[in-house]
DNA sequence: CTTAACAGGTCAACGGTGTTGTCATAAGGT
DNA sequence: ACCTTATGACAACACCGTTGACCTGTTAAG
């Protein structure tokens, strides 16, 4: 079979399907993008795929290599979403929580995606674009290097991770969804105060709180302790931490 | 067919199989790691593990309802695993940080287990006790109780988190891994400074820090947050925040 | 000790999945 | 107008989770 898939520039011979569709790398993408949104990340599977674009299954082999090929070209075009819609307004940490709240968003809205892309390093242009602009923000508010580069790991690992353990959770079956809520609310909130002292008397806030993303609650905790230590390093500049900029 | 699964103690009847093994619970949950273990995550079918243990795919819905009941179970035997070892020593904020690296660690020597547990709530023993304990940790350091569920929350989230992110990495093939670290040396270190100034300023410390789990880092972030919320909270105890223990 | 109930292992089947080898045909360059 | 070959279609393979019916050894009651 030698090479089954070509690259997308050298494709010229634009053979309709039986049903009539013309097919291509962007079309594959949309409509995958389209069915996870309609039906559930569950409801994409190759021959779903196949169907909703009215082609057979097997075609989609001369466009992707595999499933996972077909996943990263949709992680890579989930980032350029993000990225396009961020207006960056001049105050760092405000602008750090919009834009981490947009990449947790984007990944929620593809939970398949964001699961494979979560642990991936792609180097490619987007990916490249979002490293450059979130290193400016922490430098220019005044971060020092090392510092800045710090910052930022934890900032982007924090976003994906968070984006790939909730993704994960929403694409689960509805039926094992309902069942992770009920548990708090039917055993943790249930328990005796005199074996589980804690779990009893936070039990309103656990039935509240733990169905509920946690991320939103975690990026305040890491930008509110990256600002303190900004102002620290403001204070005096030379002796701040371990490191300075000039390490 | 009326109920399938018993509850283990009411089992009685140990009947072996055509092979001669006499399952239970126990030697289910055990298989079912030592396989995701030995041949990854996706080793792990319901046939697989049926072949394994010498039984029939089928017998195994006598000890659990779907595939789902069983990944809870291995789950739940992760985190008991982990909290036995763990030895607080009553510093709230040391006794975090080590229980956060132990999980992490955790999750990192059972790579594939821990993707699959990290986003499902088990409702089983060993969980409700880590919550038990956790919570106990945070109140008795002075944390009012919805304080107290938040951080809670964003810990355990972010632990499992990071510890899903990493256990993903490492559970990529050999030449993947080599090469997502190359691309920090190959394509990020040699970028021009004048389209890319900030990653030229810092290719260094992205070269050094980027290959290395962020989770310390991130973990000493939010621990050091949480410190200061809690300084906040003692210096004016009625009106630290938008809430208090009472409300 | 015998015996009847039934827990629990087995079998076969259903409808799904990703993937591949082979074939047919229409598009495009010549 | 012809020839090449890109590309879509088909059929098949080896898996998957799950279920209903069946069979049999264990156990408790008599």
């Amino acid at each position: 079979m030698s090479e089954r898939v070509v690259p997308p520039t050298a494709r010229r011979r634009r053979r309709p399907t039986k049903q009539g569709v013309v097919l291509s790398e962007e079309l594959i993408v949309a409509t995958a993008l389209r069915l996870i949104e309609e039906h559930g990340a569950e409801a994409l599977s190759v021959r779903r795929l196949g169907r909703a674009l009215g082609a057979d299954p097997s075609s989609l082999y001369r466009y992707f290599r595999h499933t996972d090929d077909l996943m990263l070209a949709i992680a890579d075009e989930l980032i350029g979403r993000t990225l396009r819609i961020w207006r960056p307004t001049g105050d760092w940490r405000s602008d750090l929580r919009d834009l981490g709240l947009r990449m947790h968003a984007g990944a929620l809205a593809h939970p398949r995606a964001a699961v494979l892309s979560s642990y991936r390093v792609t180097g490619r242009a987007y990916e490249i674009q979002a490293v450059e602009t979130i290193l400016g923000v922490l430098r220019d508010a005044g971060f020092p290097d090392a510092e800045a580069v710090r910052i930022y790991h934890a900032f982007v690992d924090q976003s994906l991770a968070f984006g790939a353990l909730d993704s994960a959770s929403t694409a689960l079956p509805k039926s094992a969804q309902e069942g992770e809520a009920g548990v708090w609310r039917a055993t943790y909130a249930r328990l005796p105060a005199d074996t589980h002292p804690h779990i009893a008397a936070t039990a309103r806030h656990l039935v509240a709180d733990m169905p509920r993303s946690s991320y939103p609650a975690a990026l305040d905790l890491l930008l509110s302790a990256a600002a303190a230590r900004l102002a620290e390093i403001r204070a005096r500049p030379r002796a701040a931490g371990e490191r300075t900029a000039a390490d």
